[in-house]
Parts: C-alpha cells; structure tokens; sequence
DNA sequence: ATCTATTTGAACTGGCCAGTTCATAATGAT
DNA sequence: ATCATTATGAACTGGCCAGTTCAAATAGAT
C-alpha cells in the first residue's frame, strides 16, 4: 500500500462541471480547474489525458447525474412528467448553472472533443425518445414523435435564453403554454 | 486631402462577422480577423477600440443587415410570415454560419461586451414584437403576446441545435407542426 | 525502517493572446 | 514638391495558455 488518494475522479468532476457549465470549454483555464477542484496541476493530469478529456469527463458526468431521466420515466407517463422536466430546466438555475450544460455546450460544438459531440447527440436523442414515450401515454392525435421533437427544440431554446437570466417563472408560463396546445391536439 | 482609405467599416464588419458566427468570441483571434478582412492589425486598432468593439461593431453590423424584418413585416401579416421567418433560420446556414448569431451569443454573454447583452436583448424583445403583430394578424383566439413568445423560443431553440449540422428539411417540417398547433387554437 | 503509492509545488517550454508603438511607404490634392 | 492622410509591417510588452518534468514530501502498510 502507498498514500491513499485524496481526491476521487467523481469528486473532481463534480467541481469541474460548474466551471464548465458557466464559461465553457474555452474560456475555463487549467488554473480555474486547479483552484475550484482543489487538486493540483500534476494531479489532474495524472487522473486525465488533456483539458479536452476533462471536460468530456464533466459531460459524462453530468448527462450521468442528470435528473430528467427520472421525471420522464416517472409513473403515470403522461403530461404530468413533461410538464415536471421543462419546469426543471427553468428552476435548477443558480447564477452559476443556466439551462442546460448540453445544450451550451452546443455552440461550441466545433472546438469539442469529437467524442462530446457524439455525446450530446446521443443523450438528444434519448430525451427525443423519453418525451415521446410520455406523450404515446396520452393517446393524443398526434405523432408522439413529431411531438417529442417539438417539445425537444422548445427546451433548447428555453436552456439557451436561460443564459439571459430570464426569471423562472416566465419560463414556466412558456411551457404550461406549449403544452395546453399540445393536449388539445 | 490624403491617402484615401482602402477599407470601409462595414466591408471589415462583413468580413468579421463569420469569423465571430461561427467560432465565438474567445476563439477568434485577432490573427484571424486581419487574415480574414485584409486589414492590418494597426488598421483594426485605428478603426475600433478593441477586440470586444470589433465584436459589438459586427453584432450591430448582423442586426442592421438582418432580413428578418422584411419577412415579418411583410404584407399582408400573419402566419406566412411567421413560417417564413422559421424556415429563414433553417435555410441561412452554410458551413460558417449556422443559427442566429444573436442566440449562439447569448452563450458568450458573461465574458462579451455589456453593450453586447443590451443589444440581444433589444433584438429580441423587437422580434416578439414582430411576431405578435403577425399572430394577431390573424385574430386568433390566442394571445399573440404569448404565442409570440412560444414562437421566439422555438426559434431559439431551432438556431442553437443548428451547431448539430441538423438537415434544414427537418427544422422545417417542426416549424410547420408548431404552427399548425398555433393555427388550431 | 522500508517500501510503495500518491500528492504537491515549482520550474520550465513553446506558443498564442491582446494591445502598443513606430518607422516607412503609399496615395492623393494643392 | 510639399503636405496631409492612411496603410503596412515589424518589433515589442506582458500575460496567460496547455502541457511536461522532476524532486521533495506525505501517508499508509509491512
């Protein structure tokens, strides 16, 4: 046995993942990581690749903790789950955290590790699916699909204007709004 | 008189512009402003104040040449405008410039120029307004400020999944389905 | 005390960054 | 030819960047 490691990999990520989360990939230096995670330079490269691998680590780790999962899979399914996860992108919003991080990371697509790409298209795509499932619940008219797809644009846009501190209650009006129109269909 | 000037403001402004769409504010450098305008760096510095200027300049530059306006304004109002204008955000996106730049900036908006925010929130608030004057064209039983908000998100949302390269086809048949819901009540 | 695994901090490389300064050249009008 | 205006390019500052290397310290187990 050697020195037991003081910081675990999941600890670090989770202080990680504010810093990329608020200013992005580019604008978070490797001093921002030192100092908000609390682990040396030579550290942090012991535990990752590069920066890029940091960051895609965060991502990771974020899609992983990610609450929607469970308010879509929750029972009944139906509009009580959609309506709880559109709500949720306006509230979790610290002055820190706004929308999203998938969808910021989004603009900064081109400069992303090409596995973050592949990432946030996957995990699009699994929410695509949850909302669908939701909405099929309902036995609606319409394409539970065509729906999903609809309501999956709505929440990006709603992540994305987050970043202009819009209050959350107007956010929850929004999507109460979309919704009404979407159960009379 | 003296030497004449070989560059106009607006020439540098469009030749920026893409540069600022498609890679941010961090990521462009002033090394790639010069290559791209064919203006010297003491050139740019005796036209703007500095980088952030430069960006602010190329925001204006975005807003003042937008063609949204004229679609939206268009008579006579009402929804195909309104499916115009969504189609619009779809269609513009070449390789370099995907989305609206105004919405792909709000990511940026902590680290951009405070004239910056001021501005995306002016254009905004000017574009729901434009909407609303459309939806009410119609005389639906919907309040067109509401709808018009639905409508602003949605297009937010479109303009910042643009960065996924999503095939402009797609983004049109969502922008049809929104509109049909609207349509309907 | 010794061995091992880990943390730490500092020094360092090489590169890019924004921004400044200045000397030189080009261009036009008079 | 002179004067005013602008363009150009190069040199330079000072700072931050990501990433590497290494020696010293620490902590546990045996």
């Amino acid at each position: 046995m050697g020195r037991p490691k003081k910081f675990s990999r999941e600890d670090v990520l989770s202080k990680a993942l504010p810093l990329f989360w608020k200013r992005g990939f580019t604008n978070t230096g490797l001093q921002d990581l030192e100092k908000a995670t609390g682990v040396n330079k030579s550290g942090l490269y012991a535990e990752f690749k590069d920066k890029g691998d940091i960051f895609l680590s965060s991502l990771q780790h974020y899609y992983k903790g990610l609450k929607i999962k469970g308010l879509l899979t929750a029972e009944p399914k139906g509009w009580g789950n959609i309506e709880a996860f559109l709500n949720a992108i306006g509230e979790g919003c610290s002055a820190d955290q706004s929308g999203c991080f998938g969808v910021n990371s989004m603009r900064e697509i081109s400069i992303l590790p090409d596995e973050a790409a592949v990432l946030i298209a996957e995990n699009r795509a699994e929410l695509k699916a949850l909302l669908a499932a939701n909405v099929a619940a309902e036995h609606t008219a319409m394409n539970p699909l065509i729906a999903a797809e609809l309501l999956t644009i709505f929440a990006a846009g709603l992540s994305i204007e987050q970043n202009l501190r819009r209050p959350a209650a107007e956010s929850q009006a929004q999507a109460a709004t979309l919704l009404s129109l979407l159960k009379k269909s």
